[in-house]
DNA sequence: CGTCTATTTGAATGTACTCAAAAGCGGTGG
DNA sequence: CCACCGCTTTTGAGTACATTCAAATAGACG
């Protein structure tokens, strides 16, 4: 938990005492590797902040019927289906731990009090926000322009961790090219 | 201006002498057709307010050389390279007119300090920043998960206002194909 | 050790790109 | 009003990057 409330103080002001009215609105919680944050067609409830562990989002392609990763997240992180959460509409993919994943959740309810009582966390989440979508705005840069290898080659220099703990076929499938391609990609460096 | 001002009405609750306020610190703009709001390398200094008129983002491909399209803007979007408005780093795209623009522009000063005193604007930023993750993401599963062909589908039924006043070697560059490419894809229909 | 899953390798194929040239189109000036 | 210019779009031929399907290896785990 308190890497989380490290988190918000570096990124807003916030007195001890406001801090800990922070954490009485959070949850600790524990899954196990392959249990799921929520699943496709459910409404997701809860924000959550990884404290370790990985975690990967992914949605079934309708023509494939394959798995396809939007994306992984580890500590430090929050991981949620935004649009679901935020507008209570059913969500269009999965989250699912790839490994043990200790988290602090926050219910939608308690986040609109939390907001309510502390305005100053929105500006907290104005930041995360505006952090994360830097981050996907140069995401798809890169898929526009480069290839494959070079993506691949970004991505393990950018995120080693996730290199270690998650499988190449999921590491294929977030670069959005087949498994055997990549083996191809690793062979010939 | 009063489009903007209808905006922030229908995200956050506000009264009208709060709203007046927020008015002091927004500025009017007209840019002409080609004219930039800023270029690559520079550090971005206003967030800007559409209130009409049509925006490219796009950078140059270090490889090929070209113009790559990031994003169309169109009335009632914000458009601003985040990254470099909010961190005060040089930017690394360029945004353009496509024709003529009316603009509400903020300065990064200014929302500082519009912040400071109305802090429920916070809110606002937020849900905006909120609504374009949703939107991002949606494209980069888009990206992946589908054919060029669908993706100009999507685009075209998405986004008619767009194809009707951007040239279509633009519309090619933003769905990551070449001209020639999207020709062909709209022969065969 | 055997089973199950992940990775690698091979061959044929497809989607999209490159380069080149032709055709279309809108504006400007003679 | 037509001719020409510059720019956009289309068409053609050859090529490259990445996919598919199939089969062989390699690794992990009970």
């Amino acid at each position: 938990m308190d890497l989380l409330l490290k988190d918000i103080l570096s990124k807003i002001k916030m007195p001890p005492e406001e801090l800990e009215t922070v954490r009485g609105f959070l949850l600790e919680k524990r899954i196990k590797k392959n249990e799921f944050l929520f699943r496709n067609g459910e409404v997701c409830n809860y924000d959550s902040f990884i404290l370790s562990g990985a975690l990967k989002a992914y949605y079934i392609n309708p023509v494939s019927g394959k798995e396809e990763i939007l994306f992984f997240a580890i500590e430090s992180w929050w991981a949620t289906d935004l649009d679901s959460f935020a507008n209570r509409t059913p969500s269009i993919y999965n989250i699912q731990a790839v490994d043990e994943v200790l988290l602090v959740q926050i219910h939608h309810q308690s986040l609109q009090e939390l907001l309510q009582k502390i305005p100053k966390m929105e500006r907290y989440f104005r930041l995360i926000l505006q952090g994360y979508l830097s981050s996907i705005q140069r995401r798809i840069i890169l898929m526009n322009s480069t290839t494959a290898e070079e993506r691949y080659l970004d991505f393990a220099d950018r995120y080693p961790k996730i290199i270690q703990k998650v499988p190449q076929y999921l590491i294929a499938s977030y670069l959005g090219i087949t498994p055997e391609f990549l083996s191809r990609i690793r062979a010939r460096k």
